[in-house]
DNA sequence: AACAATTTGTTCGTATGTATG
DNA sequence: GCATACATACGAACAAATTGT
């Protein structure tokens, strides 16, 4: 914090509050790594801001410089950071939105301006069955499992713009609320914390269909409308399907965004 | 290659023709990795084989430690590995070919049955012209900049499934062909071999929309039929937009792969 | 045009921790 | 408990690229 001094700086990114003591349990270039990444969305370094050297930045946080290239490494290859030799070490401004590593609630519409999306989301029906063939298939479960479905809209700004139907494995969450009040918002969020599942991947396919009547009605749309249609996967680290879902989008005022590095 | 021997192995990977010499120029893990990359597309490391251990590999091909696991983080972070204390380093089996690094044709449709469709590609329009101010807004040009427009067809089976529309900064391409003849397949390629300018990433607007006339007759479908649209953007590695394209993809008997890390 | 300084990139080596079988 | 394999962390030296003198 160091209180005694106020230095506005030119275009060097100053201190946050750094040399603090890192917390233990984590590896130490993942705590690095968090406090850089949230000093970036914080708005302390801004886009375009170049930071401190390497030997600089990795004294005043008080580990070895290997450590500290760990972490920025990784954010370079997030898209959060740029290096370039001599220029130094730059935030891009890009979010860091599309990435797993960042947000559980991964979810990416923005308005056509390019701005993203606060979406509300709303649980509309939760129900258990024994999985039809072809959510077995998608699930890779066994004869007979038991499976959750979950119906939920995506509002934006008082607007229905997209409707998920979620298929999860009834035994990977025990205990999951049976009424849309009580259901998690942030379900790959609620995965993690009440059943340990860390979501390592998704695959996703994309279409353009015409809207059935069902959906159209959900979405305050005419049926036979263009929706975006996207049918979701979901894996752990072990490579298994922990999840699928099928989302229809109404994109008349919204895109889906998407960033591949 | 070691002809002496012939070793079928039991569950483990066998030399594929490491020790090899490395080549100069480039940097040693992105060879190393380059070439583990090879021996798995090529099929000589399956999915769910378990790679040698990092000191064997490493003595194996000729470098440090920290040198192959360099090489072996980035493919983990592909999700072309996975890595597990103990029980080794394991190939999962995951295709990368959502990723930029491995491929410059980076294009991802799919049939229903989610195979991989290898689509060619004919251009059908090749124009010059001073930049919209759209176009100057999207890739980021100076006052009356010169663009190149490029107009293509994906074809899949003789049917076209996609219609792409690029823009790209003149300046960027000079020599660029004046004739679809000429022009090259490989977009993305060609920009990295002629203009040395190597994509870091691309950020995609996907929505659903219906088929303009002119669109609808390329794609032969009628008018007004649900397409996929997608406006791509294309930025280098220091941020900069290279490339920008609309595609308009007819999606009755396909899908368009997204995977996220 | 040549050169020096700065900053990241690459490569090496080593030591210790930690999870797993 | 022990051996194994990856994970983390440190440090050091040189290479390559860019900027400014």
């Amino acid at each position: 914090m160091s209180p005694s001094r106020y230095d506005p700086g030119p275009n060097e990114a100053q201190d946050t509050d750094l040399s603090a003591p890192l917390p233990e349990s984590i590896p130490r270039w993942r705590a690095v790594e968090a406090r850089i990444a949230e000093a970036i969305t914080r708005g302390d370094w801004k886009a375009g801001m170049v930071l401190p050297g390497e030997t600089a930045l990795s004294a005043s946080m008080g580990v070895a410089v290997g450590t500290l290239r760990r972490a920025l490494a990784e954010l370079t290859a997030a898209g959060v950071l740029s290096r370039r030799r001599k220029t130094g070490t730059v935030v891009t401004g890009r979010a860091p939105r599309h990435s797993l590593r960042f947000l559980f609630d991964y979810y990416r519409l923005h308005d056509l301006d390019g701005r993203l999306c606060r979406a509300e989301t709303r649980t509309i029906g939760i129900a258990r069955a024994v999985a039809t063939p072809a959510e077995k298939d998608a699930l890779d479960m066994a004869e007979g499992s038991e499976v959750l479905r979950l119906q939920r809209l995506r509002i934006v700004e008082g607007r229905a713009v997209m409707h998920d139907h979620f298929t999860l494995p009834a035994r990977l969450l025990p205990g999951f609320p049976d009424t849309p009040e009580a259901a998690p918002d942030l379900l790959y969020r609620h995965m993690s914390d009440a059943a340990g599942i860390r979501i390592a991947a998704i695959r996703e396919h994309l279409a353009a269909a015409a809207a059935a009547p069902d959906i159209a009605e959900a979405l305050g749309i005419a049926a036979g409308a263009p929706v975006l249609l996207i049918e979701e996967t979901a894996f752990d680290e072990a490579n298994s399907p922990v999840a699928h879902a099928l989302h229809h989008a109404e994109t008349s005022a919204h895109r889906y965004v998407n960033e591949i590095r």
